[in-house]
DNA sequence: AATGAATGAGCCTTCATTCAT
DNA sequence: GATGAATGAAGGCTCATTCAT
């Protein structure tokens, strides 16, 4: 388990090309020989550098992920001076974008979704690194919003919800492709989603603070 | 595209097998034999009955979609005399149960999700047939919630709203077991996680209502 | 082995079929499911009636050369008062019209190509009923032409040149289309056809007959 | 498609393997499993080398036909400084010698019989790189013989007639086997049918000469 | 007698992996 | 260290055949 970015350029050229025919097509319709191909190198060298495909597909998404954090950071939404509901949108809009950036991130939201949706035994890792933390900034920022008397079942279930309104867009994307392209074909609509998913939970939540906890 | 519980035992059993099968190991890990040996069937049955496997996972995946909306049927959420407010609640509800029980519709959730995070052709006629539907009746409840001076744009991206922290449940289930079991070890929860979305979200909409169009 | 043509429909129609299916694919490519369904029968009747593919196909040869013999009897040359030469012209354009007449009795003589140029088991029984006759047919006209001093193996090197030049036009009539089109074009082609090869065999045999046998 | 003789030792006994086996039961009724084995190479090696099973059969085909060209030349037969008449009855010795010589060629004659007489996508490469331009040589040829008045049609046909008679001895081999062993049995006949179809034909044409053309 | 459903052996091909260089 | 040739296991599918009716 190396780090992403060494110096070795046959190993980086196969990490990069194996994110793109993995999100492209899975793990097992990927071949190593496609995979190999992009990357100009030699169908051994799966093996050699990384001890199998599966094994490269592990590193892949752990480069993946890498990746899109380097580029949108959490630390940018946490370490500003921001009120709690600045913070939860700025979030929801960096979390947006990480999911649906396919132009500098390459296909790595798809890959994630596929990860997810069919986990193996790298998702632990995955969790541990990259989602977890996530869960826990929510879980410091939401107590704000909803006032006090919630059980952590009760905020898990509003970050579930503000979550999955963002995952919709990645997960079900081939589903609004077919039902309702409009609310996704431009990159600039990400704005506008952003926009909706955050006014859309804000509104809850503080409706949510005034009514006070159910249980 | 026969019935989905026609007459024929083998066959029947052959679709019930390919539905776990499938949905344990995807289409293309999972294996003609393996299916065929949990059906206890010929090897070559697939092709006999289905004429491949892949025309096998297209009539999996309708009969896994005919199994649910049997057994959760839209039209009762449709043809009752409910207010807008109960009428959303219990399609949430419903739509929560179709997606999240598998103690009586076996692993077909898993099917689902795999299709729509990996599209194959087999989506475009699911969407017509299971996914269209529901979508049109949120389009005809939503209006009365929401008020008037919305685009179709807004209400598309409040259905998505809705139905993604419905999804979320399904799609990032291997997330949630891991970060938060607590809420879907039981299925009792999922009348909970119904109850909190349906709060959730009547309580988005009700301010956007009071809010109105911000187009 | 019953006759060709006996009282039952379904028998007849099968061997109708095979004949055009063996002969348009091959033993190997044609199978049973195309020819009985060419035939409108069960699958199963292959078996039932002929007790396997590899007894109809025996059957359909017989029958392919039956119905041949038929329509160009060998009768009609031997018992006719004719010269020797007349005998000679009349015997190769019936047999060239045996092995060219497409159109009255199906695609036969791609059959018996087949089988000529990669015989079965059945070929023996061919060649004892309806090879050997037109052989000893010959070997009786030719001692006319070649007068005498000529040995069995002189003549059947004659026989062999006759009978080549005519299967030519069967054997090799995949190259003929491909090379020189216009000599087998046209049904009315065979006349001249025949005209030249008894021209060119009669040509030859009489000078042979002229300067003698050089063994 | 690679020199016939590479310096792959497994590519070139996978070829003479093919060429045999291919041979002895026709394209569809060979196995790559048999081909394999015979060549002492890995089942996959077909895929490896030839890319499929049609792909062999293919470089069979010229494989056989560069190997008969290789040992029978063509161009001796042109370059020499003959008569038209020993220029023919050159050609048809060798002719019949690159069809029959089944000691130093392998069973190749039985390969080209079988793609003459079921043709299959390679004849076409075939016709065009071997047995044109035996056409071609004999077209040159046969106007010294026969006199000037012919037409390129007439001509045709006794470049057929003496064709025909040489393949004779191949298509129709399971034929002469068993009704006239004795034309074919050893090697050494060969010469006594090459002389016997060179008399046969330069008596003929030697005849139409004399006659002129009827047209 | 005659059928249609069902079978199982076997084929070609793909692909991750390894081994000698 | 790094490669390219070669492997063998396994998968989907076809098809002649059989069995119960």
């Amino acid at each position: 388990m190396s780090a992403p970015s060494c110096n070795d350029p046959s190993r980086d050229r196969l990490l990069m090309a194996a994110v793109e025919i993995f999100a492209e097509h899975g793990f097992r319709d990927a071949t190593v020989r496609d995979i190999c191909a992009k990357a100009e190198v030699n169908p051994a060298s799966v093996n050699y550098y990384f001890g199998g495909k599966e094994k490269l597909y592990a590193e892949s998404l752990h480069f993946a992920f890498a990746q899109a954090d380097q580029r949108y950071p959490l630390g940018d939404v946490l370490n500003s001076n921001l009120s709690a509901e600045q913070c939860l949108t700025a979030f929801i809009q960096q979390f947006l974008y990480k999911l649906l950036d396919d132009t500098s991130l390459g296909h790595h939201s798809k890959l994630i979704a596929r990860e997810i949706t069919d986990p193996t035994s790298a998702l632990d890792g995955i969790i541990a690194t990259a989602i977890a933390p996530q869960f826990a900034m929510l879980k410091e920022v939401l107590p704000a919003l909803l006032g006090s008397g919630w059980s952590d079942k009760d905020i898990y279930r509003c970050i579930l919800s503000i979550l999955g309104q963002c995952l919709m867009y990645m997960h079900s994307r081939s589903v609004i492709d077919r039902v309702c392209p409009e609310v996704i074909a431009t990159p600039e609509e990400i704005n506008r989603t952003s926009e909706h998913i955050a006014s859309f939970s804000l509104a809850a939540l503080r409706q949510f603070n005034q009514e006070g906890s159910q249980a």
